[in-house]
DNA sequence: TAGTGGTCTAGACCACAGC
DNA sequence: CTGTGGTCTAGACCACTAA
């Protein structure tokens, strides 16, 4: 047996998916569904708070509970550790270092917008020995002082980062580029062979921690966004 | 005055961002929190389980309350509705339609990944007079029968589906390809011109909608996903 | 088996915004 | 002003599972 809230809220679902109750419809007050469902109030408002909380109803004191016009521009995108996400699919991952310097941000690559002293590296991530990416990044001394002991042989700094420094803030920037010189020797193609672009600044506190620019071959990989009850 | 589970769930939430719960570290049992904030246990319960629903923490039964590793980030992708986008720059927007057919999907470009009879439009979207994405999208019309009747001049079948169609599900793909021949005419650009692909399937209760798949070109035009505060 | 979270109750007071 | 949701209580029983 599912417990009760759920199964309000999935009823309640179904009718919004199912088109019975259309956007801008008013959902019953949370005491007439107490009644139809024999339950106390609170168990009605984890119900609809859930159905609130994922975007598909929208609440007003005084006004009722109204169907929300899903116009959401706002998906999920899912980010996962390179590392992991080629071993998930069975394949060996490796990190080869091509450039490793303690520097001032002024000397590295303008697009990545850090300040301050950093610890510059470059690579490409490989997968089953083949490059499928390449990274430039900088990661702040001031933030992280470690990283300057840690060793990118088997795995990069990115799944290093990952699992040592906890961040609050990040964004994330995706665009397209042909691979200029370093980057399409590193990959292996031809220059101006079209990549995905993606480049990441990630806080904590406040505190710029590390900003990362990648390159992924066009063909052979792609970053997935979801809205929705299907994870 | 914030709510007090609210305050509960912020202050663990700076414990695990700040670094002093780090994975796999045990939270305080719920009595016990209880104890500390002089509240009730549903009132820890609703702060705990908000931060077990975003995934910072897991629950175990008899175990206790874990800090979550970290693996796969998720972040929020804003996904802007072209036409509002562009005017919000304070361009001028026009959609121009190419191709305008209803047909079965199976002549439809199969990377849309589309069944049924389908109306199959291509344009591309201009700013200021300059097209700036090429756009193939195919429109169920047992989902959609009203589309048949739409005229796309000023605004495309984006919009008004936008407009008109809620949808209950999507899924985007975020990849680069070079611009084809067909695309890199429309989008006046040299052939294999590197662009930033979204391919975009849109469900509503589990009947397709629509799937689409938008070329930008990759030197003016990127996404932004955030994480945290900061909208 | 016992500790922990999962769920639920039958009330209560309050804040807010439509009416 | 009053209807509605927002929050909270002080219990209770149950389900799961790790010890």
């Amino acid at each position: 047996m599912t417990a009760l809230h759920e199964r309000i809220r999935t009823d309640i679902e179904k009718k919004i998916l199912g088109g019975e109750l259309k956007p801008g419809d008013r959902l019953p007050i949370e005491h007439d569904l107490m009644a139809e469902y024999g339950c106390s109030r609170m168990t009605v408002n984890k119900a609809i708070s859930a159905l609130a909380a994922a975007g598909l109803v929208q609440r007003k004191r005084k006004a009722g509970t109204f169907v929300a016009t899903p116009q959401a521009h706002a998906m999920v995108l899912d980010i996962p550790d390179l590392a992991d996400e080629v071993r998930g699919r069975g394949q060996a991952y490796r990190y080869r270092l091509l450039h490793r310097e303690v520097c001032n941000a002024a000397k590295v690559d303008a697009s990545l917008e850090i300040e301050g002293d950093v610890l510059w590296t470059v690579g490409v991530h490989m997968a089953d020995g083949k490059p499928f990416a390449h990274e430039s990044r900088a990661v702040s001394l001031s933030a992280v002082p470690d990283i300057d002991e840690a060793v990118f042989d088997p795995e990069g700094p990115g799944t290093w980062l990952l699992r040592h420094v906890p961040w609050t803030e990040a964004e994330t920037r995706i665009s397209a580029s042909g691979a200029m010189d370093g980057e399409a020797q590193a990959l292996r193609v031809p220059e101006q062979t079209p990549c995905l672009t993606v480049t990441r600044r990630t806080w904590r506190a406040d505190e710029h921690v590390t900003a990362v620019r990648q390159l992924f071959l066009g063909g052979s990989y792609s970053l997935v966004a979801h809205f929705g009850a299907s994870q």
